[in-house]
DNA sequence: CGATCGTTTGATCCGCATCAAGATAGGTGG
DNA sequence: CCACCTATCTTGATGCGGATCAAACGATCG
């Protein structure tokens, strides 16, 4: 049964809303908590599937790096986020992305077989996570979207309401939960661009100062939104 | 059960292969084959989700409309393809994404509740279905990368073989099997854009005239097809 | 044979990447 | 406490790629 302090992320983690503590102590049965310093892999693009992640604490990126240095971020993980579902439910065993810590993070690694044979136990567990999947199936999918016909500007006000809703901060004002060449890195464009659209925002109703983000909701552009 | 002709297309789906034809009857149960004309709806935006597809014969694109007129199209379906597997798995019972016949097209309309139902008992299906989620998250994951940092050309050469592959066509000369202008609001570009790509091809060993596309292999530019 | 649709080609414009400096902040050591 | 350093962010100047507008071309069809 794992060690560790911040095992609370993980027990409550949405995925197992529900269950017992009991059941979640099957579920969880062989995962190991570890400690990764910023920049330390958790895994590399190219090695074999072998775990299911949940991050206790801190931020974890899952990103690429594509055949020249180019690297995107396609998945920023934050504590109760679980990940490598895709992969968990596909037969070949090779990772498409590399993951690594942010910041100093802890994160549960759990053995992808043990638990395939208990979510055939737990469906509940085992829908949310199909859920989650289909989830991130649509949001790549406007995020596609976007990237073709959105500007720059509209992207990040965008993106900057969904982390507000998500996380669930105050529209009035909040602070950036990422860094901003983190953002500019999930968001595919490059820091530059970034940082200068944070001026343009104000057409959009979104000040930014610093680290702070404010809404002084102009009603126009709701479908930024949803997304 | 069923009436038609173009049966064969979803029995011999790779979604069914290995079972018995008994067992493709339950779970084409409610079935109804519906014929569309070119532009034809099967489903639009915001509509709830009933229903589950698959294409017997011609081509079905998925696509949506954003908020001005623009229009991208996230998938096309040939026969033997299953759609609305996102849709069926999330509880939001809405359509995201509208779905139209390109050319004249048979397509069979599966009532979703039973179907689910039927897969509890047909793990194998239900596996494969989730399977080509995962596929599909990671095409997608895949196409916003590649729209952030390849160029147009790129793009369109790595989409042709692509297409080459899944379609298992001759690399060494085959016919396009969509419209230039369905490719183009495939990848999330304009015609134009499209058409002057195609001469640029010769640099990355593809040679397109007319429809006719072939590849000499330029060895380079491997990665691309992968993608 | 003209009409319509899909595709090509040309000209222009705008947005983002890129390169290159500055600015700001957090951290360290003297 | 201040000088220094490095990492992160900002700002400016320039170039390229793709969207857009416009027109010509080609095919299919009534």
């Amino acid at each position: 049964m794992p060690q560790t302090e911040h095992f609370d992320a993980i027990r409550n983690s949405p995925l197992f809303t529900g269950l017992t503590e009991g059941e979640k102590d099957v579920l969880l049965e062989g995962g190991e908590i570890h400690f990764h310093a910023p920049q330390g892999y958790l895994f590399r693009q190219g090695d074999g599937v072998e775990y299911f992640y949940i991050v206790c604490k801190g931020i974890v990126r899952e990103f690429r790096k594509s055949h020249r240095g180019s690297e995107i971020t396609v998945n920023i993980h934050g504590p109760g986020n679980a990940f490598c579902t895709a992969e968990m439910f596909l037969k070949e065993g090779l990772h498409q992305t590399s993951a690594a810590a942010v910041d100093d993070a802890h994160v549960m690694k759990l053995p992808i077989q043990p638990l395939k044979k208990n979510l055939q136990k737990y469906k509940v567990v085992l829908e949310r996570l199909i859920c989650s999947l289909a989830q991130f199936a649509f949001m790549k999918q406007v995020e596609v979207e976007q990237q073709a016909t959105m500007t720059a500007t509209q992207i990040v006000a965008a993106f900057l309401r969904q982390i507000c809703a998500s996380h669930e901060l105050d529209p009035g004002g909040f602070e950036l939960p990422y860094s901003k060449s983190l953002i500019a890195s999930r968001l595919g464009m490059e820091g530059e661009t970034l940082s200068r659209t944070l001026h343009k925002l104000r057409q959009y109703g979104i000040t930014v100062r610093g680290n702070h983000v404010s809404f002084h909701d102009a009603p126009d552009i709701k479908e930024n939104v949803r997304a």
